[in-house]
DNA sequence: TGTTTACCCTATAGTTTTAGTAGATTAATT
DNA sequence: AATTAATCTACTAAAACTATAGGGTAAACA
């Protein structure tokens, strides 16, 4: 399941790329309109400010904004800084690599084995995907 | 994340699947050879039990034994039964379908749009893979 | 200097996961 | 009939994670 953190950082993402001008977007603006918890939501957005997303700016007409173009977000960055590992278990992430505590031989894992497919298959979605090509339609 | 219930009934079924005869087997070997805590192993043993997959005899010489050729068992059967919707939001779920709370119009969602298409590759590396599958090299 | 906004820290209720414990039940064997 | 080897059932519980709420601080602007 997708945790709400990462459905509201998409959805708070996509509001601020689907702006027409890229200037600030107060918290409360983006809450309101995507009916998110808002001190939620502040949370999500300081994440997404600290690893390099978004910039802010404070004081009056300060909030929240790209700093890049949405066509240069693909969603396995999203994701990764959001919701943390694509892949479904440790043992098969590039960036989150772990060895299982039980299996011997991950060649011989019939879990390892299916995980790898649905991590490619995944990570294939993903790199399709950026923010720009979410908004359209 | 894969949860260890899902990834030990994985196992378990796919040990069952790889032995030679279809004579039942004890949880207490297959719990030895994978590596999964026993009393675990056994209330998993039981869901896929109660759930069609297995089928068990007590006493003496008892244990755990597919009921159907493990050809004929899709992954997308296993992984609903473990770990429920295969979809990442309720939303895109074709056997759990929830409406979300927030989002008024779901063909405007962009987490909507991108979880479709993770729900639907996801889906074909599932159901190209049935337990002999896994079995194999 | 007052207002508006982001920023930061803490707490917490609720749920899910991952088991462990104790004992009942069943069936084959002797 | 007794013994033994299994599954079955129910209850409990620690630990981790999720999704928030609250309250105060700091900066920008007018």
């Amino acid at each position: 399941m997708l945790s709400k953190k990462t459905k509201y950082g998409i959805k708070a993402l996509t509001y601020l790329a689907s702006q027409s001008k890229r200037e600030p977007v107060q918290i409360s603006e983006i809450a309101r309109h995507e009916n998110i918890p808002q001190k939620f939501l502040e949370s999500i957005l300081l994440t997404l400010r600290n690893t390099g997303f978004l910039g802010s700016k404070k004081g009056k007409g300060g909030g929240y904004y790209l700093l890049k173009d949405p066509g240069e977000i693909p969603m396995t960055t999203v994701i990764r800084v959001l919701e943390g590992p694509i892949a479904m278990v440790p043992c098969v992430s590039l960036n989150f690599y772990e060895k299982c505590d039980d299996c011997p031989d991950e060649n011989k894992c019939t879990v390892h084995k299916l995980m790898l497919q649905v991590r490619d298959s995944v990570l294939e979605v993903y790199r399709n995907n950026t923010l720009a090509d979410l908004i359209l339609a």
